[in-house]
DNA sequence: TTCAGAAGATGACAAATGTCATAGTATGCC
DNA sequence: GGCATACTATGACATTTGTCATCTTCTGAA
């Protein structure tokens, strides 16, 4: 019944969360609170001091970080069921990457004395943060591998691929997130020009379908071929 | 006295070994085994399983990783004092990188046994971990702006300064660690060539010096301005 | 010491990517 | 409904970066 309650909260399964003791995540629900953002806001800015961690209910916010020549990039996508904002509340230092809703979302807020202290007290939560943020250490170091050893044609397709896997498609085909081609092109880290050049080519060689900002996969196999370098 | 005992043994003061116990210390001691590279020498490949992480006591590793194109992209360097391999048993992967001393080395070994018992008795000791990784995660999320944003020349500035300041300068004036021309653009995230190129114009515009494969900064402040673009 | 192979250096050219300009297209707001 | 504004698209061109060829220099092993 008590929908909003952590303990009942769904979500929490596929985070480290679900390592909390009963009592400990009775704490956590009391204290926590809940935000609704719309597609566009942000949930904190990079150098921002965090007071605790952010659960997604729902929707997709993108982590980027402003480089000096004035572009964003996004260096992850995070959805329903991730945490956001351990790495700076863990480090105890400010957020080193803004955090922005790139659709309507429902987040919670969990302060981080509730965080902090369960760090201290439950190994078995610790541990559980711990291989998370093992994950995400690998996965960056992939990026970092794709980012400089890829063509930019290639990390598009990459793109495509990683939005159909995480995130679906909808009744019509179409990738589920739909990104503005800024986006797209942040994600890959190239001009927006490029990027669109890259959406039209793809488009006549019939890798990819579009109508309006919306995007579909034609022919997912060329694209991983694309992807694995022929 | 027993100076290779991990109690006794200096480095640990810059790990997360630093948060253990004097018992477990002594475990770690006695199941720990000392192991010396010559440069060029592998310590693990990308793929291998690991039985347990490596203590750097001495000289530097590179961790990189073999792209589809063929070339070898250097993720870190790991220098004295720092653990490496702790990801891959913390999350029971095998090794998303290869480690390759770039120049000779000793390093302990320690069985992930005692690393991972530790791990789950003693809370102090995990957060000490955690708050490492959380720190590398960092780390890695600004070389993927960095890869994906400057251009090469800016990043090979970047090099040289990274060089100087965690691994310092000899007497001549030379960075301490002395890496090939291939090594540097595979940390650059480019062809040897232009990495080579790029090194020469840098020495003609009277930014560093050079003597064979070694390399010293001349003008730092102009090399800091190049990276973060005039 | 000498010689072979590796590493460094450089030119010439090709390919990839970015920038600027401009125009079409969608979208929200009054 | 119409206008202002942001987003998408495309051409033309400049710049950056990669590739291939060639030559030189260093380095280590016989």
């Amino acid at each position: 019944m008590e929908e909003s309650r952590c303990e009942n909260c769904i979500i929490r399964q596929f985070n480290s969360l679900r390592a909390m003791s009963k009592e400990e995540l009775k704490k956590v629900s009391d204290s926590k609170t809940t935000r609704k953002l719309k597609k566009g806001e942000p949930l904190f800015e990079e150098g921002e001091k965090l007071n605790g961690v952010f659960c997604v209910r729902n929707g997709v916010s993108k982590l980027s970080k402003l480089s000096a020549n004035g572009k964003d990039q996004i260096v992850k996508l995070a959805t329903k069921g991730e945490v956001i904002g351990q790495r700076s509340v863990i480090a105890e230092e400010s957020a080193n990457l803004s955090a922005v809703a790139v659709s309507d979302m429902e987040v919670c807020f969990i302060p981080k004395e509730s965080i902090n202290t369960t760090l201290q007290s439950n190994p078995n939560f610790t541990l559980e943060v711990l291989r998370h943020m093992a994950h995400d250490l690998k996965e960056a170091d992939d990026v970092i591998v794709n980012m400089s050893q890829k063509t930019v044609k290639q990390r598009v397709a990459e793109a495509f691929l990683y939005l159909k896997n995480n995130f679906g498609e909808d009744e019509e085909g179409f990738l589920a997130l739909t990104l503005s081609r800024e986006d797209i092109s942040n994600v890959v880290g190239t001009a927006t020009e490029s990027a669109i050049r890259i959406i039209s080519d793809f488009k006549k060689q019939g890798l990819i379908h579009t109508s309006g900002k919306k995007i579909g996969i034609k022919n997912q196999k060329k694209l991983q071929e694309l992807v694995d370098g022929f």
